[in-house]
DNA sequence: GTCTATACTTTGATAGAC
DNA sequence: GTCTATCAAAGTATAGAC
């Protein structure tokens, strides 16, 4: 009932005791924090879920807010990392937009749990760790809007204001938490495949794809 | 500072002076649940803002439950109550779906407050009120998943998964409250057209209109 | 309607033994 | 690393005077 294979399983395959609680500390933490809001779940009922003490879990974290910022910067960071790995590569404007919004999707619709914090909960954090993951945001919203301007220059877009274009597609693909389930029949690729389809024929001119 | 003219006012342009108060208090805490989420708005917060103490305020209401109940429920029923009665008119599909679509996204991205509630802070609400809150909102997804049965039926649709196509939408609209504000340039009625291209360009096949 | 005063609960976090 | 014990602060809500 309490294990779920995750992504984040990055690096090595085996993992010291330490590192395995430190994990299903923060695993569950995020499936809480998803599931009941951050502000709503409290220490107690992360320690009962984990069957330890309050005062146990303090080993592992600061505060609670420390928690959730490791929680977030650790998956903004991956994800940025994969993004700006595809957009420095040389390829066609619309070939990278495509590919941006299928791995874009994919790798958030992939984590449920994750997105919901990133989506619902960044605002918990205050002063500087607000501030870095702010930052880290704005740093996908230029790379979609650097390509976007590229297909505007070439005269590949409709007459759609670019702020308006990027956040319908950050809206599609963040709304995915309160409805998406990967075991629905639909996996985290194809529907990356489905909002390409729907974004590109939304905002793009010229010849379709039949 | 602190008065902003809100679409709420249906009805009579005469508010008695207990009205006027009332009408005070629910944008208030409208307004502050939606900047800072239900749960870390206090009571306290919300008395402050309105000058009065805490306990003044339970002749309004009954608990804060009940507060963010009141709210979201006048939103949704007002919201329900335009699109059903879009729904019955005979018009075909097309139009039909073009037209929600304009006023689904005028009605919730007219009013910021009250849509980030909807979006953010529904799982506040716990057992029958929950229930009854969810059950209105089944009503918007029926409402336009049935168009766009419609539209496949006839062929319209591209290939894709029903839920997916209506989640996409509701997904843009619902997506707003982050970024969007009404006098950055786009009124809502505008943003509503942009819409409905993106979506309608983007899940619908045949004659593109140029 | 609005106030003062207060009861009761839950919360995040710390101290210190083992 | 994990426990027991405890704290101060903040939360919702109520009682009763005016």
């Amino acid at each position: 009932m309490r294990e779920k294979t995750n992504d984040r399983s990055v690096g090595r395959m085996t993992l010291s005791k330490g590192e395995k609680r430190q994990r299903q500390i923060y695993d569950t933490a995020a499936r809480l924090f998803a599931q009941r809001g951050y502000s709503r779940t409290s220490i107690r009922d992360l320690s009962e879920a984990l069957g330890l003490q309050k005062s146990s879990l303090y080993h592992y974290f600061e505060s609670k807010e420390d928690l959730l910022h490791r929680l977030l910067d650790q998956f903004m960071e991956e994800a940025l990392q994969r993004i700006e790995e595809l957009c420095a590569l040389a390829l066609p404007p619309q070939e990278k937009l495509a590919a941006f919004m299928r791995l874009y999707t994919s790798f958030y619709a992939g984590d449920r749990d994750r997105l919901s914090l990133l989506v619902n909960d960044l605002d918990c954090l205050g002063g500087e760790l607000h501030a870095a993951m702010v930052a880290k945001q704005r740093r996908y919203v230029a790379a979609i809007q650097g390509i976007l301007n590229e297909m505007r220059q070439a005269g590949l877009m409709r007459d759609i204001p670019l702020p308006v274009a990027v956040f319908a597609f950050f809206g599609m693909v963040h709304y995915t938490p309160k409805w998406y389930q990967r075991d629905g029949g639909v996996s985290p690729e194809e529907l990356g495949r489905l909002f390409e389809t729907i974004f590109c024929h939304g905002i793009l001119t010229g010849k379709e794809q039949p």
